[in-house]
DNA sequence: TTTAATCTGGACCGAAGCGGTACCCATTGG
DNA sequence: CCAATGGGTACCGCTTCGGTCCAGATTAAA
């Protein structure tokens, strides 16, 4: 449904709880405490995400995790493409050496290329800070009329 | 991968499909010879397509498809809102009616509303008139810096 | 009136991706 | 030297999705 997986939204929780506790050092398990989900799960996100280089860790008896960067200059873009890989919609936009075997009759070819943009665009553009800082408006905008609809 | 499901992808190219032949009435099998989708799936995603409102259909022996509306005003959100469900990211999001065992730890709670609002406008902003329009840059947004990233 | 073409709705099945878990190794501070 | 912590990998079950098929309803044409 054009969802995004949970691990991802784990991972983007897992960044504001570690932007809320900055600039602290905390364990895996502390992380997966005070976040709720469970440890297994969360170790294994703070992996990706120290490999896609927005967490750094430290190793040792003493060691544990902390943001990379400052939170506002994490996009939700970034981690999205960390978790779940490259952001593309279509099998037709990414590395494109896969074939489209209806590419020739296709009547829309390379342009779903618009459509990506507009969401990587889109996407990079909240920072993890904006979904961290507590006190700001927690309401969902109000059904934000649109696109929505039934099913 | 963020990435939408074939049967969307499928029913925004019969929607292009369709608006390069209006305002002929096209059957089901022959937008299947036309675009090279397997029969059988052209024939759902038509129903559904139907369903939803975005294109008519005519029953009977000379009966086929048409576009409702002009392709301007059909957005590409609307079409995967149609095939894929409503576009929600997370769980939190839509209906809202279940329950997130983590709610009250969670640090980002109804914040994700915000991200999908902005897919939601990036969505609603591209019609399937400008994924259809022959003619018009075929090529790939250079690489579009901006999330792309490896994986 | 009969016939054939076409849409309509639902059920079904196999495959692939994902979430979750466990295990063992590397590193480092006490 | 030891214990605590991160690092990496492999595995398994489940859900979901893609694809197919069939019986019924509708309508234009012969």
């Amino acid at each position: 449904m054009l969802r995004l997986s949970h691990l991802t939204d784990y991972g983007v929780v897992l960044l504001s709880q570690l932007a809320q506790e900055a600039p602290a050092l905390v364990t895996a398990p502390g992380l997966a405490a005070s976040t709720g989900l469970p440890a297994p799960t969360v170790a294994k996100l703070l992996k990706v995400l120290t490999h896609a280089g927005l967490v750094s860790s430290h190793r040792g008896a003493a060691g544990g995790y902390t943001l990379a960067r400052s939170p506002v200059c994490i996009s939700v873009g970034e981690v999205i493409a960390a978790i779940d890989g490259p952001l593309a919609l279509t099998a037709c936009v990414e590395g494109a050496v896969e074939v489209c075997k209806v590419e020739s009759s296709c009547p829309i070819r390379g342009r779903w290329s618009k459509v990506n943009a507009a969401l990587k665009h889109a996407l990079s553009e909240i920072s993890i800070a904006e979904l961290a800082t507590p006190g700001s408006p927690v309401h969902d905008m109000p059904a934000a009329s649109g696109v929505a609809l039934s099913h």
